[in-house]
DNA sequence: ACCTGAACACCGTTCAAGT
DNA sequence: ACCTGAACACCGTTCAAGT
């Protein structure tokens, strides 16, 4: 009766319907261990043991299920505690943003393809739009010009999206074998393989720190 | 015979084959007109009047068409002139760098669905691979670190591939009547609506810039 | 060289009906 | 409130066979 494959039921034993929170943890699951392109509403009944008609019954469609992945991934990254970035009494609004950004990153590494989902999600406005908060935050510690916070935050957001769905992809692409080196990439490239995470890491911060040099730069002519 | 909708058989009365570089065309009008949603190879066939299985004749699988079709939206973005950048006897790198991205950025929004084709394609480096030697042979006019113009120039990339996306997601979203506004957007900037198009520009140069000013701030520091 | 025909193993979604 | 069963209109891909 309880098998170990069982890893699906949540609450064995307990009244036999699903809420739609355990539809979207399900899919958060097959996400994870199998990628976006094999979830589909079909699998996912399956998992539940359910006919995929009845999905229809907790969530509009699969759009909206996605939409909802999402958003558990951007609420599952790690929060930042403000105050760890106040230095010598003042804000140091830089690392802070900066944080806020590689949690994000963090988070989306945590799940297979979440930077796809929540990319293809983002114009539906749930799980990105907490995102882009989050680094907005950082960046009115320093900024009170809120039009320039919010294209400053999109900016962070759509280079932290770029670089973790182009790192999954090329996880994707190497296991499945296909060879296509590293965009862009030299041969001294290739010699870095062993070095990789590390490369990885800084290239991350590096494009950041442009953007959040750049902001200072422009704030700082404007006052 | 020749009716006005058989504008896919190139050269009507010719030889009845078709060439790879057809199936791609025939692939980007059907992107172009109907999204990539609605760009099946079922439907692609349908419209080369000919069975779904003899488009595997011509490309391995579905991945590699978008790729192609990919190769061929950035090949169709416009061409920057460095001469025009040369002022006072010194070439403008900023100028180029934010020209080749503004080429790139019209190239993408020339094609329905363009930046999430490109964007999916990416790691597999075809048409990608282009766009960024094209920004990184902008960054290369000032900068000598080549590791440095990569990571500024696939930032760059990133940058323009996300708001194109997110630019063309909404334009999507809006045609469907789903309402979602834009992402951190506050009631003022809805007010603003009539001035989108300028909002819109205003706000990708304004990101790249943040990029290029960090950049020469970094590079500035090292001399 | 280029394509047909048939098949395989899938999709998302709707809707009447059940409990 | 939550789900079944059956159907509709699709997918991408393979492969023997045709011309």
């Amino acid at each position: 009766m309880s098998n170990s494959q069982d890893t699906n039921r949540l609450a064995v034993g307990t009244a036999g319907s699903y809420s739609r929170a355990d539809v979207v943890e399900t899919a958060l699951n097959i996400l994870d261990e199998f990628g976006l392109a094999d979830l589909s509403m079909r699998r996912l009944a399956g998992v539940l043991d359910v006919q995929p008609s009845a999905l229809y019954w907790h969530v509009p469609n699969k759009q909206t299920l996605l939409a909802l992945v999402a958003d558990q991934i951007i609420d599952r990254a790690a929060v930042v505690n403000p105050d760890d970035f106040v230095k010598a009494g003042s804000l140091d609004w830089k690392a802070r943003t900066l944080a806020e950004a590689t949690a994000i990153r963090d988070g989306l590494l945590a799940f297979r393809d979440g930077a796809e989902v929540v990319s293809s999600t983002l114009a539906l406005g749930l799980g990105a739009g907490e995102a882009l908060a989050r680094i907005r935050a950082g960046i009115d510690g320093f900024c009170s010009d809120a039009e320039v916070a919010r294209v400053a935050a999109e900016s962070i957001l759509f280079l932290v999206l770029g670089q973790v769905w182009h790192e999954q992809q090329r996880m994707q692409a190497d296991s499945l074998g296909v060879v296509a080196p590293a965009v862009g990439a030299t041969p001294e490239d290739a010699q870095l393989a062993n070095e990789d995470e590390v490369q990885r890491i800084d290239s991350f911060e590096f494009g950041i720190q442009l953007i959040l040099d750049g902001l200072e730069k422009k704030l700082a002519a404007t006052r």
